[in-house]
DNA sequence: TCCCAGGCTCTCT
DNA sequence: AGAGAGCATGGG
């Protein structure tokens, strides 16, 4: 499949499929990506720095080592996942096969649990840039500076915080969402590692636990900082696209992979109709 | 200006 | 169990 190589403090992944940089970084299920004018993207994912771009079939990652790259990229970029026969597995639905080939570029990012979770808590109710701005406002406040960026602040940095130190970053009735999410996973009384290796049912139930994550939330935690490639976060532009095209139901050749398969109509229902 | 946003909690039936 | 208001804030 893809063949990988590694020079000092740089990893070209040549012909790499399905992976197109823009559709995967940009497409809401991550926050902290930039493109510069260049075509070149930042961002930081567990405390590590990278740019990268495309170059014809190739991947260039700058600012990392061949032990950093197998060690966390090549798990955060799912690069291991055929995602060319999940495509065609999603094909048997007519709609979903027009979606997943519109969107055929993105791969699901396993991001870090409590990035995921605080993220998408900050996302109720919100649009994308202004997520953007929040947790762009809660990195450098209450984050690391590193190279010439921010750390996601640790569960544990935030758990001591009240809402009126939150302040700064604007985040509005989300802030005690924030820190009762913090308190619990710092506190352990939420172990969110464990998460991926329970059931899906159960490890919903856990997260729910914590005040501001209903089903979306804790669907979009498990989905993109969990591994559980079957949850099936439901907003009210999948909410729309489902009652629209699928007679409310998720396609059943989706089933097993309905997370994807979700990440693709998101993408096509924004890109077709007019995205906020 | 006004509507709405990758929802959830709380209250009232 | 289901419906509906309210929520902080600001992007478009």
């Amino acid at each position: 499949m893809n063949d990988i190589f590694c020079e000092n403090n740089r990893v070209i992944i040549k012909n790499v499929a399905n992976f197109d940089l823009a559709q995967t970084l940009d497409c809401g299920q991550a926050f902290r990506w930039s493109v510069d004018s260049g075509g070149v993207w930042h961002g930081i994912a567990a405390g590590k720095p990278i740019s990268l771009y495309s170059d014809g079939n190739d991947i260039i990652i700058d600012n990392t080592s061949k032990e950093e790259f197998f060690g966390f990229w090549y798990d955060y970029f799912d690069l291991g996942r055929d995602y060319g026969a999940i495509i065609s597995q999603f094909s048997a639905d007519p709609t979903l096969k027009i979606a997943a080939q519109t969107a055929n570029g993105i791969r699901i990012l396993r991001q870090e649990p409590w990035e995921a979770l605080c993220s998408f808590i900050i996302s109720q109710n919100n649009n994308i840039p202004r997520i953007k701005g929040i947790i762009g406002r809660l990195c450098e406040n209450f984050g690391e500076r590193t190279d010439d960026t921010y750390t996601f602040p640790s569960a544990e940095r935030l758990s001591v915080l009240s809402p009126d130190d939150l302040a700064v970053i604007r985040s509005g009735f989300r802030a005690k969402y924030i820190i009762d999410a913090a308190q619990r996973v710092a506190a352990k009384e939420i172990d969110l590692d464990a998460l991926q290796s329970l059931d899906y049912e159960k490890a919903l139930s856990i997260l729910m636990k914590i005040k501001g994550v209903g089903p979306k939330v804790a669907d979009c935690a498990l989905l993109y900082g969990c591994g559980h490639i079957e949850a099936f976060p439901k907003d009210v532009w999948i909410k729309r696209a489902l009652s629209e095209f699928f007679g409310g139901e998720i396609p059943e050749c989706a089933l097993g992979a309905a997370g994807i398969a979700q990440q693709y109509i998101f993408y096509y229902i924004r890109e077709t109709q007019n995205k906020a």
